[in-house]
Order: structure tokens, then sequence, then C-alpha cells
DNA sequence: GTCAACCTTCTTGTATACAATAAGTATGAA
DNA sequence: TTCATACTTATTGTATACAAGAAGGTTGAC
């Protein structure tokens, strides 16, 4: 499945506001629109060398998702998730991971396992160079096979929907001091619970790793600004 | 949250689009629109007394919540849920209400356990009435409570959502012989053990009564078309 | 000097005109 | 008769024109 389409029109192509509508989420959790500001349609529109019309179809695509909010008659603004709403969303991926992995311990098939390990190799092979942008793109992978190998569609689709929205809170916290040390081990006991079958220890397992995610991205806030700890 | 609106602006008054879009919703959802037929943008238009502009804007949020399919150039259709598809999602809304159910009985507040007594009672009023249609609004009820009593509204805006996304498909199993009084009692012991505060019992509970639907589903499925049974 | 009301201007929401493409139909050849 | 091809028609996608409302500035009164 495309990173950017949630809801992709089956096997058909990308329409235009698809594509503008990627664009723009890319650009917003990149840092290019600041959280609160607004996107302007007419300024959009002549950048993109397109009407205001499939702008403002983006533009809905983007508020379904959450991303950014409509404001009737006034525009729409780069949404700013209140840290309650955040630590709320990193406690539903934890339970929806955990959900996964309960899943994926009960389901998964032949060579699965395998795929598991090497993907972890890859986070590995990324933590020991030190390059944390490669970690992040590894682990990334590492999840979405959990999120398959649950064996539901439906659900591997809402993993991946809520781990897109919660990107840019995910990211701040590699930088934390051995964090990325401490979630490779437990990606590792993640996959060993896997293959031995034990679907309660790899759903507790995954949701505490992802719910540690949420506590950290907690405490970088109340360290940042002590009156917003939620 | 109102039943109709996803993701409302807000704050804000529903725009037109969204009052279109609902309407939409129920009229599939009540069987005007069969699964399949395409929705014509020009008959719709002139049906509300509007242009074509809004009642395109209802259709991708149609689109969105995955209501209907967009086919470039072509149009949009009633989209027909494989009954795959379906049994998916009714895994993953036992597991999100089992999910609701566990952080209800660690969180559930004063007074919370009072409400759950109360919409069961209205649960059982109308099933002693032999009433199908208000024990259907009663049983909602009940669950939306349990979403709310989670705690966590992220959770309960998307177990809503996946619920109202499923209303079609529980509804066909309300006429099942005795479903309706085996559901009353498998409501009270998940209120027992909230009010118990039997995290893991509510959980299990609560998975098991809606999974349970999942499977029914799948029963009248393989009854009328032996062939379809996923 | 300050506040309020009005007016201007900018932006969105809606309608409509136009362009492009897909489906259906008719025609002709094999 | 059947199949293929071209044409017609209908419908969507996009652009633009127009209407309506909100924000901000200006002017006037107190």
């Amino acid at each position: 499945m495309n990173e950017h389409t949630p809801h992709p029109e089956s096997g058909g192509q990308p329409s235009r506001s698809d594509r503008i509508a990627a664009m723009l989420e890319e650009q917003i959790l990149t840092g290019r629109f600041a959280p609160g500001s607004r996107l302007d349609e007419v300024s959009l529109a002549e950048e993109h060398r397109v009407s205001r019309t499939p702008i403002r179809e983006a533009f809905q695509k983007l508020a379904q998702s959450g991303l950014v909010e409509h404001a009737p008659r006034r525009g729409v603004f780069v949404r700013q998730a209140s840290p309650i709403e955040i630590m709320e969303m990193f406690e539903v991926m934890a339970e929806m991971e955990a959900v996964c992995g309960r899943l994926a311990a009960l389901r998964s098939a032949e060579g699965a396992v395998d795929q598991l390990r090497t993907a972890n190799a890859a986070c590995r092979a990324a933590l020991e160079a030190g390059d944390v942008d490669a970690y992040y793109v590894e682990n990334g992978t590492f999840h979405h096979l959990i999120y398959a190998q649950s064996g539901n569609r439906f659900l591997e689709q809402e993993a991946s929907r809520l781990h897109r929205r919660l990107k840019p809170y995910r990211r701040m916290q590699l930088f934390l001091r051995g964090r990325l040390a401490q979630s490779m081990g437990e990606h590792e006991a993640i996959v060993e619970a896997i293959s031995r079958g034990d679907a309660a220890e790899a759903s507790d397992l995954l949701r505490r790793h992802v719910a540690v995610q949420g506590e950290k991205f907690h405490h970088l806030l109340t360290q940042l600004r002590p009156d917003a700890a939620g």
C-alpha cells in the first residue's frame, strides 16, 4: 500500500488531488508549514500550476486525515494536536500494535519470521553505523511487517494510517540518548516471541515498546514546556 | 460527537457538503442506493438544489470513510465490501472494544458503572418488550458508553467510526433467534467485570461479545451464499 | 485620544463553462 | 452474422466567474 493514499482508488491511478495531498502532507510533516499556519489556496494553486479546485480537494483529504483543520470561511490551518491528543494517539497505537503482534504470533506464515529478522538486521546495521535516518526507515519497515503479518488487511491499513499520523512525534525521540539501542533490544524480544508463537508475550512486548514512545514524548514535552504536560 | 461527522470542524457549523454527505450516508446504509450502484452527480445536485461542487465534496468524504469507491473518470459507486473485509472489520472492532473495556475497567470514574447499568436496563426493557429496533438503539448507547469510559477521546472516536461503518452488518443479526437474550447476558457480565475493575476479564468478554457478531455474520453469509464464505 | 461603526479588500464557497475521456452505438467489412 | 472501428454522447475533471462573508483599516464622533 502506498504511503500516501489511505484509501486508494482500487487499482486506479492516484488522482491529481491525491498527489497534491501527498505532497502537502509531506511538506507539513517535514516542517515547511508550521502548525497553526494557514494554507493559502491561490498561492498553492499557482505553485502547482492548477486551479483552486484540485487544491481544495487535497485540503479535504488532509482534513479527513486530521492533519489540517478546516475553519469555515476562514481557510485551512495546519493542525496543532494537543499534547493530550498525541498521548492518546500513542496509546491507541500501542494497543493496535499489541493486537497486530498477538495475531501475528498466532498466524504468521512460513517465512514471516525470516522477514522480521531481516528487517531487524537492517535496523541493527543502521544502529551500529550510527545512522539515525536509516534506523528510522528500517524501524518503519519492521513495524509495517508486523502489521501485515496480523493477517488482517483492514487492521494493517488502520495501523499504517495511525503510524503515519504519529510520524513527526516518533521521530523526535530517536535522538534521545540510548533509546535506539534499547528499542533494538525490544525488537529482538518481539521477534522471538512471535517465532515461538507466544501471542501474549508478543502482545505485551509490543504494547510496551510503543507505549514507551508516548512516555518519551511526554518526557520531552515536560522538559521543553513544563506547563504543557497534559 | 455527531453521528455523521467523523472529523468535525472543531466548534464550527457543519458545512453544506457535510450535511449532504451525512444524508447520502444514511441513504446508502438504509438501502436507497444498492451496493455497486453509481451515484450520479447531476441528478443529486438537482435533488439537493445545489451545483455539482458540494456534491463532489460530499462524495470525497464518503470515499474517505470507505462507503463509496471513486473510479477515476467513471464516477463513484456504492462500495460492496467483500465478506473477507467485513470479517476483518469485525475482528478489529472486537479488538478495539476489548481495549476500550480494559481501559474502562482500569479508569472508570465515579458514576460510570451506574451509567452502564442504566443503559443495560434500557436494553433489557427493549428485549422484554420484544422491540428489536429499541434494543438496537440502546445497545449502541451501551457500547458508546464503554468507548467513552476508556478515557481516551481519540480511541472513542475511532471506535465510534468503525462502529458506524459496521452498522448495516450488525443489524442483520438481531433477528437471529435467541441472539438478543444471549447478548443481554454478555452485557451484564461485562458491566460486572468493569465494576470489579477486572481489566482482563472485561477485555476478554468484550472481545468475545463482538467477535461473535462477526461469526454470526459469517454464518448468515454461508447460509445465503455457500460460495461466499470468505 | 479612544472607541465604534462603516467601508474596503481579501478569501472562501458556489455555480457554471469548458476540456478531456470513457462508454455506448452505429456502420462497414470479413 | 460477427467483429472491429469510428463516431456520438454522456459524464467526469478542471478552470474560471461570481457571490457572500470575514478581517482589517479608516474615518468620524464623543
